[in-house]
DNA sequence: TATTGTTATACTCTATAACTATA
DNA sequence: TATAGTTATAGAGTATAACAATA
């Protein structure tokens, strides 16, 4: 990771440069707390998404979550590889693939959930609840766009 | 640019999306808004860091902005190239390049800052003036740990 | 021996184009 | 003709290893 000498106010200040590491930052965080599960975070993020919205195809998913539908097969696969989530033919039309979670997948995705709420809370470690509960609607709302 | 269908909340809440969509976002703005500079976000924050703690080698540089001193050598050749900035051997040790702005560069990182600026605040354009300066002050200390 | 800049190389992430099977 | 999934491929971005010059 970083060492993060001294920048000076004006390159420290940019928002570029904070946004960056601070995911960054989390990224490693992430890392580090989801091992036990074996999944990555961009994993996580397809799990919670499937949980909310199944039945989805995969390429519901991937306009959802902003990818190509072709990055999402690699995701699918991988995730499919772990027992994590079936693929199923859409009987009503056969050139879907309906993506469900399974069984070990919601366990999984509820301990990962868990560890990332720990990630989370270990980025914001710094800012008291009420601080980090602002920093979340506000960062919210930015992209939002509100 | 993606689409951001609905999430549900549990996925569009979680720390690791809102960090990487805020700052695609931003980078967005930046690619536009540079555009007439003839600059990426990347080679504005050298020049920024440059400016700041000039003279500097490149592995001090490379350093300060967490990336490999490799990385380095293809952002200094672009911005040389550009006639932005320029390397001179450092007289007090031989293998060390220093890496200072040109004229021409200090002129360039005056305008783009300003184009940089409006992209920030393109992308904080929601939120009120006193939210946006509470929020870069909420991020400036999530990436500080404070 | 260690360090700076450099090059070559590889790895990750992602997108574009083309193929197939369905509609 | 168009769409869903897939594959092959290419382009960023970044890191590791090795080399030459210098300390």
């Amino acid at each position: 990771m970083p060492h993060h000498d001294d920048l000076g106010p004006r390159l420290g200040g940019r928002l570029g440069y904070l946004l960056k590491h601070a995911h960054v930052a989390l990224s490693a965080l992430h890392e580090e707390l989801l091992a036990p599960f074996g999944i990555s975070d961009r994993e996580l993020a397809v799990l919670l998404l499937l949980d909310a919205r199944e039945p989805e195809s995969q390429q519901q998913a991937a306009r959802r979550l902003g990818v190509d539908r072709t990055t999402m097969v690699a995701v699918i696969d991988a995730l499919e590889g772990k027992g994590l989530v079936a693929r199923r033919p859409d009987p009503t039309d056969r050139r879907r693939n309906v993506v469900a979670l399974t069984d070990a997948g919601r366990v999984t995705l509820r301990d990962a959930t868990a560890a990332s709420d720990d990630a989370e809370a270990r980025l914001l470690g710094g800012l008291g609840a009420d601080d980090a509960a602002r920093f979340r609607e506000l960062l919210r709302r930015v992209v939002a766009g509100d």
